[in-house]
DNA sequence: GGGTACATGTAATCAGTTACATGATTTA
DNA sequence: TAAATCATGTAACTGATTACATGTACCC
């Protein structure tokens, strides 16, 4: 009998992924987020032992452990999981982004540095926001094309994202 | 003696909202970050009576109590949160941003979605952008002037961030 | 004078983080 | 064969969230 838990984003994460990827091991997963939604929303990979369980426990996914070896715990998911991640995907997503950057919270307070902490920010920003975008290019042309259509659309939006931000560093650097 | 603690960003939100406001309550706290910085970085109110003791215990605020009526907690920063906060100011912040967005995570997933419940999500997410770009016009009309000079440039980055998403969404909601 | 919204806080819980630990493979 | 590095987990802690609780001011 499924308990009723409630699920957090992370926990939507790992049932998705183990929707489309199952069956998945804990570190299979941890792979998946590395070079996809971990770029948005990352979590240790702790996380991704700890959470699996939970679901398993709440009925949304069921484990066997290989019998061989190394007795690694391998993930599908349920009808009943099934049913909480298309719920999930068909109701509506009200919460407003979060955009948790630590550069712009510097540049909230950035009146109470000298100016040459600033410029030192606004390079330093400027930069890794460029090497950020190169990741996702990379990205793109690792998984371009075969790839799940919709993955990609996140991905574009990375790469608009960083564009906007190179943009906004370079003219604080500058100006 | 300063007790050494690590602090988070809520930490320096704080420590940076004190410095600036102060003497403040929590209760005025509050309504600064509802404004300002809570648009990229919420956190509930209950962190803004636990984290001003916090760093009041490691000697970066103190506190004196109002003698009159309500006995509120007005803080204020000592030289040791002054040089915490310019020691944090001037340091790199090199990790990268996070973007946790709902709708950015059922995009990923949404090819196991049916094609109206993409339609959908492209259409709310459209609108709710369009309704936080609003939001930040309005600020920038109550605070545009007279308002300090880096707070209004995060806000900027806000606005430029909604119009990217608006594009986005707007995209695939046509597409 | 009773309702409603604003103001102010505390307590319990838990997800998420940090740190540790160890087995298996590869490489030099 | 020693040393890295990859793979695979567990345990402890705590910041953050949720939920509760009460006081004060205003207004109809």
């Amino acid at each position: 009998m499924p308990e009723r838990v409630s699920l957090t984003p992370t926990s939507y994460v790992v049932l998705g992924l183990v929707a489309k990827r199952q069956p998945v091991t804990s570190y299979e997963l941890k792979q998946q987020v590395a070079d996809s939604i971990g770029y948005f929303w990352p979590f240790p990979h702790s996380q991704l032992y700890a959470e699996p369980l939970r679901l398993e426990d709440a009925g949304l996914l069921a484990s066997d452990v290989e019998a061989s070896g190394r007795k690694r715990r391998r993930y599908t998911i349920t009808p009943a999981g099934r049913v909480v991640l298309g719920r999930w995907l068909h109701q509506g997503a009200t919460e407003p982004t979060e955009i948790r950057d630590l550069g712009l919270l510097k540049l909230f307070f950035a009146s109470m540095a000298p100016e040459e902490d600033r410029r030192a920010l606004a390079a330093e920003q400027h930069r890794g926001h460029e090497e950020r975008h190169r990741e996702y290019v990379l990205l793109r042309e690792r998984f371009g094309d075969g790839g799940d259509v919709y993955e990609m659309r996140t991905l574009q939006m990375g790469l608009l994202f960083e564009e906007t931000m190179i943009a906004f560093w370079r003219e604080l650097e500058e100006g």
